[in-house]
DNA sequence: CAGTGAGCGAGCTTCCGCTTGACTT
């Protein structure tokens, strides 16, 4: 082998090969290949911030293999991105692979064809230091702010929380949001609305016109409304002007993201998911850019494509640029392969996906739209300060808006402004209906996955390869979720004016609903207020920003990086010692009030398993405890109120009597439920537990015993522990406290007790192996049993591992991540069982 | 599935950015 060839991603590394010939082998890294040791903090304080790389264990085999390939090439050119990133992979790989680094050439190409690629090369360079360090910067940057502030949190929130410079923004982001939504104060006024007849010898027609005033209350405007009885109308003036509109630049991640959120109502990481699927079908270009930037060829194909299928004045070449900062050229914005087809992929999902983006691109390259905007004012006999506008809009020629329109999050769509009847200065104009109509200020609103991906751009925090994990951490941490708000019902006031006679109406509409928004959670809410505090400047919105201008100076060679870090932690660290030393356990507890009955202080905070209500004290005198009560979902700490409280603790509450035992209603974990003869009862979302009554709770009991009665299949007299019942995803057997399912070609009825039995076991032996499993695992000796089970599969799995001496540290596989981090700790199975 | 709300102080958690699969459900 001549020469290996290293990009970063397989799919690249295919289509390349294709390009360069008999003498060139391509293949991928898959990204980087070397990170900070996960372990520990990672970085040698003492020694200049040295970092201690090692290979993680899930790239072992590629660095193997990529070794392997090295050693029998002649040449080794790195052909990472042309970023920051992309040079710290390179100088990585050279590291890694043990590459002589005068042999060694780093190319680079800003678009994937051939001539592109034998350019790049025929003028390899060497590996940029500066750039490099740059990257180690803001490598050791974010471990250092991650892994020192999150074990603050830990101590003085709540185990296992996270902080860091992305991830803590967005949070904030959100928590400000909805800080600002509850201190917004609405105002109202009344938009008055006239309707008029046209009648000329064009015609007739109706003019819609607004007053040029509005009116702060209702008395300021039934006085105008009375005063306009004798006024007669006429046309004072007719103005039209000219107008466009310019199609969107072709899609980046972000601006994907929205689009698809806005359009197509997909959750970024799904967009992401199909995106990655046509990318690698090869019909899409890379999915994870910030360029708006098309290649060449591109753009003679849209043009194509354009012409043929409306014509040559419908083409309009445009070269956009990319405005964001530190953005690099080295991707396309994502665009179709081929221009000229139309449709792609193979779900519904995929297909609508790249219609947007086929929609999009082609847009890109189309005329402006021409439109005439005609603006008419109404005079009014009785009065010279106000005047009615009507104003309309017509599309002379559609361009881009043929193909495709851009949305926007705020659909503030209140008028449909269209064409206006013909009318001549000085035309008197009959009037029609005239309304006022009172009006709010609209509140901020919540941000979506997508508009918050939108923000982050925006202040420069993120990447493209992130946007959607960010998005996802923030929920999986529960800072962040995405909720409803039913919303209120509000009061307002329409006067009308019509035929000399003013009426007055009070009408209801509602508002402040919202649907599948980001809301922060109490948590959320309590770490942002604890970073704010004491650690402003690295959750301020800036502080990316900042950091960004050191790392290009780094880069650019006028800046030593590890003397930049230095001077950053040395505060940082400062401030983290002293947070830890001087600050309480943050409980974000807030007085309630007073109990009515028993003149107690009701409180609300977070405890252990999440925010409660408390009434009474901790510690008294009388050595009485307090009684709590968990919030209910959609209930947060700063919102509660007394009267939320005092309903909390009304359960459990007794609700009645059904065969001689009592019925309690209660709120669990799950929801509120019902309690008869140890059997527990979900209630339904539409049944109020505090108004339940005795006749509906046995109705619901009865329903759901039918209901389980109908499930079961089968039952043995021999032993009642093993019932095979159908459920949710078809057949089962209970075995105990088990639920086993049931192979699809057997027939559940035909089952026998020994058939069941085997079955059982046989799948509870696998189960137990393979995971560990919450349910599977016997309930004796379950100590022994959690121990055992990741070791053996740490165990089998080093078994595969390929020892070599190398300069760096091999991580060792370690037991799945699935079943180390996926299974939420069960708190009963925690505490330590003495035989 | 439906407890608890405290606490001995074992041993763990955690960052951001590059890339894909290998996993359940």
């Amino acid at each position: 082998m001549k020469n290996l060839v290293i990009v970063e991603s397989p799919a690249k590394a295919k289509t390349i090969e294709g390009f360069l010939g008999k003498d060139f082998v391509v293949k991928s890294s898959f990204g980087h290949i070397r990170d900070l040791n996960k372990k520990q903090l990672g970085v040698d304080i003492n020694k200049d911030f040295l970092p201690d790389y090692e290979i993680p264990a899930d790239k072992t085999k590629v660095v193997a293999d990529l070794r392997k390939a090295a050693k029998e090439a002649e040449t080794v050119w790195l052909a990472s991105d042309e970023d920051r990133e992309g040079e710290a992979i390179s100088w990585h790989l050279a590291e890694a692979l043990n590459l002589d680094i005068t042999k060694t050439r780093r190319i680079v190409f800003h678009e994937i064809t051939k001539q592109a690629i034998t350019k790049a090369i025929e003028s390899p360079r060497i590996i940029d230091i500066n750039l490099v360090n740059a990257q180690q910067a803001r490598r050791v940057l974010d471990r250092l702010v991650g892994y020192e502030l999150s074990p603050v949190l830990w101590r003085k929130v709540k185990p296992s929380l996270s902080a860091g410079r992305v991830q803590s923004v967005a949070v904030r982001l959100v928590v400000d949001r909805e800080e600002e939504i509850r201190e917004f104060k609405v105002i109202s006024w009344y938009r008055v609305i006239g309707k008029f007849f046209v009648n000329n010898d064009k015609g007739e027609g109706i003019l819609i016109g607004e007053l040029s005033r509005r009116f702060t209350n209702a008395e300021e405007t039934v006085a105008f409304l009375e005063s306009l009885k004798s006024a007669s109308y006429h046309v004072s003036s007719v103005e039209k002007k000219p107008g466009k509109k310019s199609p969107a630049p072709p899609f980046t991640t972000s601006t994907l993201q929205q689009e698809a959120a806005r359009k197509l109502g997909y959750p970024v990481a799904r967009t992401m998911t199909l995106a990655q699927q046509l990318y690698e079908a090869g019909y899409i270009t890379y999915m994870r850019t910030d360029s708006v930037n098309l290649s060449d060829t591109a753009i003679t194909s849209v043009k194509n494509e354009i012409i043929t299928n409306w014509g040559a004045h419908y083409s309009q070449v445009r070269h956009f640029t990319t405005k964001t900062k530190g953005a690099q050229e080295a991707h396309e914005a994502i665009r179709p392969t081929y221009l000229n087809q139309q449709t792609a992929g193979s779900d519904d999902g995929q297909r609508k996906l790249y219609d947007l983006i086929w929609k999009r691109t082609i847009a890109s390259q189309m005329a402006d739209a021409e439109l005439e905007r005609t603006n008419i004012t109404i005079g009014i006999s009785t009065t010279k300060k106000e005047e009615f506008i009507a104003r309309g809009e017509v599309i002379k020629f559609d361009g881009f808006l043929k193909v495709y329109a851009e949305s926007t999050d705020d659909d503030l769509s209140e008028d449909t402004e269209g064409l206006l009847p013909p009318v001549t200065k000085g035309e008197a104009l009959k009037p029609g209906e005239i309304t006022a109509t009172q009006k709010f200020s609209q509140q901020p609103s919540r941000y979506t996955e997508a508009s918050l991906v939108k923000k982050l751009e925006e202040l420069g925090i993120g990447r493209p390869s992130t946007y959607a994990p960010i998005i996802s951490t923030i929920q999986k941490r529960e800072y962040v979720e995405k909720g409803e708000r039913p919303g209120t019902t509000r009061q307002f006031d329409v006067i009308t004016l019509l035929n000399g006679k003013t009426d007055f109406k009070i009408k209801t509409e509602k508002v402040g609903v919202d649907k599948g928004k980001l809301f922060p959670t109490d948590i959320g809410s309590l770490v942002n207020q604890y970073l704010v505090t004491n650690f402003p400047d690295i959750v301020d919105y800036q502080f990316t920003a900042t950091v960004e201008k050191d790392f290009d100076e780094i880069a650019e060679g006028r800046l030593v990086w590890n003397k930049m870090i230095s001077s950053f932690y040395a505060p940082f660290h400062k401030t983290v010692d002293k947070a830890i030393a001087s600050t309480e356990k943050v409980k974000g507890e807030r007085d309630l009030g007073i109990d009515p009955d028993t003149g107690k202080r009701i409180c609300v905070k977070l405890a252990r398993f999440g925010p409660i209500v408390q009434l009474g004290e901790t510690e008294n005198e009388s050595g009485e405890k307090p009684r709590f009560a968990g919030l209910r979902k959609g209930q947060s700490m700063e919102t509660i109120t007394l009267n939320d409280a005092l309903d909390l603790l009304k359960f459990p509450r007794l609700i009645g009597r059904y065969q001689d035992d009592d019925i309690t209603a209660a709120i669990g974990r799950f929801g509120p439920y019902l309690l008869h003869q140890k059997k527990f009862y979900s209630l339904p979302a539409a049944i109020d537990p505090l108004t339940v009554t005795e006749a509906k709770a046995i109705e619901i009991m009865l329903a759901k015993q039918e209901k389980d009665r109908l499930s079961v299949i089968r039952t043995f007299d021999e032993d009642e522990n093993v019932i095979i019942k159908n459920g949710r995803f078809g057949p089962y057997i209970a075995f105990g406290k088990a639920n086993v399912p049931i192979p699809k070609k057997t027939d559940p009825a035909t089952l026998s007790l020994e058939d069941c039995r085997q079955l059982s076991e046989a799948y509870l032996a696998v189960k137990g192996k393979s995971r560990t499993s919450k349910t599977a695992a016997p309930k004796k000796e379950p100590a022994v049993k959690k121990k055992a089970a990741p070791k053996a599969a740490a165990d089998s799995t080093s078994v595969k591992k390929t020892t070599r001496a190398t300069t760096t540290t091999e991580a060792k596989p370690k037991a799945k991540k699935a079943s180390a981090g996926k299974a939420k700790p069960k708190t009963s199975a925690k505490k330590p069982k003495k035989a």
